[in-house]
DNA sequence: AATGAATGAGACTTCATTCAT
DNA sequence: AATGAATGAAGTCTCATTCAT
């Protein structure tokens, strides 16, 4: 019925299968049947399997490494930081599911070509929010500070409250951490 | 030849390979073969691949267990939490190669029998450093102290410096975030 | 090379080594071998083993469907039972490969879902021959009837002469019984 | 605990789980499970797990064998044949599951040493409730007796009604077979 | 743009059997 | 009289992938 979408059709069911399941445990067939597709028909859209994953990668991933072109632009100082922070938020929040599953699948997506990229990322970002010259507990601040942030978008999930006043709170928490690793 | 430690070896082996490859993509031919043994061996010391896992679990899980035990007879203060996060980054260290899995293969373990009590062991111990009337923001940095503990163990071998000192700032870290979120 | 013919040449194959040895004792991999196809082929048209069987039990045993149908709307009267008796014999003879498995491997397809189904229809058909009025004596008159129609088709080969003959007298004995049951 | 009983309970148990399950459902593991002994000890008894069926086999056929030695040296009137019939359903009645199990997995057993010996004694004592010069219709009939004697231990019981009755009714029921066999 | 049919590799698992103790 | 440990063969099944149409 309708035709030009079915690429990013897979991408979404195939996302959405990954991140609930892992990448490993979830089959072409299984992507295919939830399309009403045959395997082979994936096979037009992509070369191979990881390279659905790439293609979303590829997708989802773009604000990131905006946020990261950006940052390298920017003075280095206490707002700016900030500022990473609560663009870093915004990310993670729309492309919750890409970021879940990475955090989930990190033992099957290390060797794929995707994986290198991801942790290359994560490490560019914790190297704009820390200072070389930082004492070591400053720099385990601001780190933690971006694991705030994903502990936040995850394992929050399981504390009650206002999703809106979680969110608030994660966020002030770790703009306290880098503002603390700035000796404020 | 034959002594009783194959059981053993098993377990060492397939932590080994469960934690570089994930648990999907470690086979059981896999470990037979690093051992030299024939796979039919591994099901006479264990009913099934996930047993093997399980049984991983059961005996590295203790000293947390133990923690948790610990913690639930202890009063509810500032020093408690502080004495919990020292303990639970002392359990972290010693079954690391279980916990970089289990961080690292959640979406795999989700759905295994094991993946439950992960889940919930991380929600008391969750429970335990926090208070239900503390304010959401208190609340946030109490887990974040946790989860500064696992960044601690697996990020932060990307950050260059002396291990004993990484270590230290970690927990330094941790316990000032309780110790604010005790109002200190 | 490849025709739409497979499934119905997997069928043959399944049957004849089925009857001949088993289902059991059956492995797919002999199945392919001697379609020389491939294990998975067989996994393309049929989701499991036991769906193989089901797929013949299905289309060989409409015949007997049709006849318990067939005989539900008739009146109870001798004359019924004999005309069930000879279309019984019939049904018997074309699909005599799946019912000597049947008779054969009872034990076997006992736990399997066919098996339940092929006991009902037995039954059903016995309570079709005999009145539940009819005397204990009667009742296995009727049901020898039956019986009988089973061990001619299978223990009969044994007993030597001319196959035409066999077969009318292995149904004259049965027409017999029923016919003795009503009291003639 | 209990000593020299154990070759018995093994076939004790063995007969019941073949007679159940089937012969190649059933594995030494159960056998030797349900038994609280290891694998190992059944192969102290036993050579290999045929063994262990040639051996219920040998113990619960004696009376058949009996009944054919007897047989063979009786005048062949109708009086022994009837006597034969007799006999022969307190035999099948004595080794029930043995029958039971010999009926239900023909296929398995045909080729196990033990089948041939089976079908030799069936078509053995069929040769003595009929003779050469009958007519076939009567041939069948003989024939026939014996297999309702068969209906009469594993079809029967999805009858309602007393179990001595059925076990007379049948009884009458092959009496008569033989009996218009020779002309009654 | 997609299907139907098939493959080759390999997964987990079970089994009957052996043998030193 | 029996166990503990292990093996080799085989089984069912699933998967990513291919290719002619």
């Amino acid at each position: 019925m309708a035709r030009g979408n079915t690429r990013q059709r897979i991408q979404d069911v195939a996302l959405e299968l990954f991140a609930e399941q892992g990448y490993e445990k979830t089959s072409l067939r299984e992507i295919a049947e939830r399309l009403d597709v045959t395997k082979a028909a994936l096979y037009y859209h992509f070369k191979t399997k990881e390279d659905i994953l790439v293609g979303l990668f590829h997708d989802l991933t773009r604000p990131m490494d905006e946020l990261i072109v950006w940052a390298r632009e920017q003075p280095r100082t206490l707002e700016t930081k900030q500022e990473i922070l609560r663009r870093y938020q915004v990310a993670l929040a729309d492309a919750a599911p890409l970021f879940r599953f990475m955090q989930e699948n990190q033992a099957t997506v290390r060797e794929l070509s995707v994986g290198l990229t991801f942790k290359e990322r994560m490490l560019e970002l914790s190297g704009l929010v820390q200072e070389p010259d930082f004492a070591m507990k400053d720099k385990v601040r601001c780190i933690s500070a971006l694991f705030t942030m994903h502990a936040g978008m995850f394992f929050m999930q399981n504390v009650e409250g206002d999703p809106e006043e979680k969110h608030e709170a994660v966020l002030e928490v770790a703009l306290d951490l880098v503002a603390q690793a700035h000796g404020a």
